[in-house]
DNA sequence: CGTGTGACCGGCG
DNA sequence: ACGCCGGCCACAC
């Protein structure tokens, strides 16, 4: 089930969306759409189970284009693979990430998440290929 | 079509 | 522990 998605360019613009997606973009964010309330996975993890574990920095490209789109894409459960949220800055403001995290009962301080290693949820390992 | 950049990651000194 | 470097690949210029 995939459709056709904006890129991170048509979606800042505004544009019509729906142009000329990569579906590697779709599958971050069908992935991201799994991750269960109250647990965080990592860019790493996602690449990982995309298989394309050397192109973690595409599942971030991936997820500058996910602001605003819809179905909603809970991008603050993804963070680096020290737990630390590293895209906080991409938000509405900079807590918002971290406000998001702890709503969900998530512990964050210094930017990072608590018990990052137990919340941790691995694609890879929950959808098995 | 070449170059630079990035919400990353693993390896190496 | 810490910092640097290379790889990956889509996109902007």
């Amino acid at each position: 089930m995939r459709k056709k998605i904006a890129t991170p360019k048509e979606i800042s613009t505004g544009e019509p969306a729906i142009k000329k997606s990569r579906d590697f973009f779709l599958d971050v964010y069908d992935v991201v759409r799994q991750i269960p309330k109250g647990r965080v996975t990592s860019y790493g993890a996602i690449a990982n189970y995309l298989g394309t574990k050397l192109s973690s920095r595409m599942v971030g490209w991936a997820m500058n284009g996910a602001h605003g789109i819809k179905p909603k894409v809970p991008a603050h459960r993804v963070v680096n693979r020290n737990g630390m949220l590293t895209g906080r800055l991409h938000f509405a403001t900079p807590d918002e990430m971290e406000n998001l995290l702890k709503a969900e009962g998530i512990e964050v301080k210094e930017h990072t998440v608590s018990n990052f290693k137990n919340l941790f949820w691995d694609p890879y390992t929950h959808l098995s290929l």
